[in-house]
DNA sequence: TGCTTATGAAAGATTATGATTGATTTTGAA
DNA sequence: TTCAAAATCAATCATAATCTTTCATAAGCA
């Protein structure tokens, strides 16, 4: 991971979180700790930062604490690693497709990559994009208000005016035989479009959806890649028969 | 937990509460009694709280009203008249375009007619229009940050999907010979083609709007009535010939 | 190759923390 | 009011966590 890069990571995670630990952003960066307190230093000289004791504060004024829902909270550690990881995919000049839900949000603070344009049918993404300066569309159509999430056919009709080169999508169910499903119809075919407009899809998700099957069907396994936090041995082989799978573990 | 973190906990959480226990910091922190005495101590030092026995309390007992920003407050109660009486046109079953802005916003808490649907391409609209349970829709589009409006092809293409009984716009200037002006050119075109496709438009501005002239026309005088809090004799007349006008008082 | 920069590891210094002790303050009953 | 018990407090100390400094290695580049 580049320097810079890794600066950037950083920023962006405080305009997230008011404070970091340094060890979270051990585990996060993977780099190691003297690289991290260095980071921290040279941040901090620049103001961009203030460096606390055990890790490093936002300098901004003090910001109402995001407070996550407790759905945000659940697998946010496997969450992190698997939205670090998907993020790392996005190149210079890409244009995305970012699903609503809680394990694309996760993706935001790690895009890093210069002129980015993003789509997406989540509301509750605009402000981490806007904050990280991403270029940023919405689709149109119907509040799910229960979501933020952008749905129905003017959703639909909304992603024909994009091409993707890549598509982030959560979903709730992973199945050999069902695929990949989720509790909304209308949601499905939100991500099954995109999906479609996309050179390359990549379905997000954690270990805990494996074997699930939620009521819409969104696309079968061999229509996208997987990005997973972990799997138990045969369910892997079984999978990788049928697409292309990333298994994120540290 | 980094002290830091603790720090500012204790501190929101006199923003609460006026005057908190040490052992109710205890709990709420996990950390051990004598570290909370510490933090209070040092929170103590720097004015942030007042230490009292068994515990801290806030320092400034009335804290200050939190002030709107200066450009929602200004000429609010004007732009409260304005909306009132606008939301007062809205009926059973009308399907509305609400356009971005401040003015518009206004008129959500009055929007009491049942069955009411709403398109609009203002994002700070929607928490509004969730609350008082009326069913939403969102244009699409590029989102401009600083006013939080959907503009660009996309937004404006997305209004071709809906036919609207009313709809509602801010503008910028009003002028007998130049119309109804907006300085951005793109929020211009969505407004033009709302009211386009409504059975009534309805232009919403305070009296401090009359005779100015911004960069992008929308529509002259005659495309839509205006609601208003009040004009000059002389304007009044001006106006009358050219459209409808209700000067809204009192 | 030689030079610079970034990195990771290690040693010793510094800081934060929790437990303990004895002093101080509050409480409530006489 | 007065006294004793309970609660709270400040001060101290040992430990654990974190920090700074230093050095050696690895990677990129002329």
């Amino acid at each position: 991971m580049l320097t810079t890069e890794r600066h950037q990571l950083i920023l962006n995670l405080l305009k997230e979180k008011q404070s970091i630990k340094i060890q979270e952003l051990v585990e996060l960066t993977a780099a190691s700790e003297s690289t991290i307190r260095r980071d921290l230093t040279e941040l901090e000289e620049l103001q961009k930062l203030e460096r606390v004791f055990g890790g490093a504060s936002r300098i901004a004024p003090n910001m109402p604490e995001p407070s996550l829902s407790d759905k945000a909270a659940k697998n946010l550690k496997e969450k992190q690693l698997v939205a670090r990881y998907a993020a790392s995919l996005v190149k210079t000049g890409d244009s995305l497709f970012l699903d609503a839900g809680t394990t694309t949000a996760q993706m935001i603070p790690f895009l890093t990559a210069k002129d980015v344009t993003v789509v997406t049918n989540g509301l509750s993404h605009l402000e981490a994009l806007n904050e990280h300066g991403i270029t940023s569309y919405l689709t149109g159509g119907f509040i799910k208000s229960r979501t933020g999430a952008l749905v129905g056919p003017q959703a639909t009709q909304s992603l024909e005016n994009y091409r993707f080169d890549k598509s982030f999508l959560g979903v709730n169910g992973i199945h050999p035989v069902h695929g990949f499903t989720t509790p909304d119809p209308e949601e499905a075919a939100v991500k099954r479009r995109a999906g479609e407009l996309s050179r390359s899809c990549y379905v997000l998700a954690d270990h805990s959806k494996f074997g699930k099957v939620s009521f819409a069907h969104i696309f079968d396994l061999n229509r996208s890649a997987l990005i997973i936090d972990g799997l138990p041995e045969d369910a892997l082989e079984e999978i990788e028969r049928q697409t292309t799978i990333k298994v994120v573990t540290q």
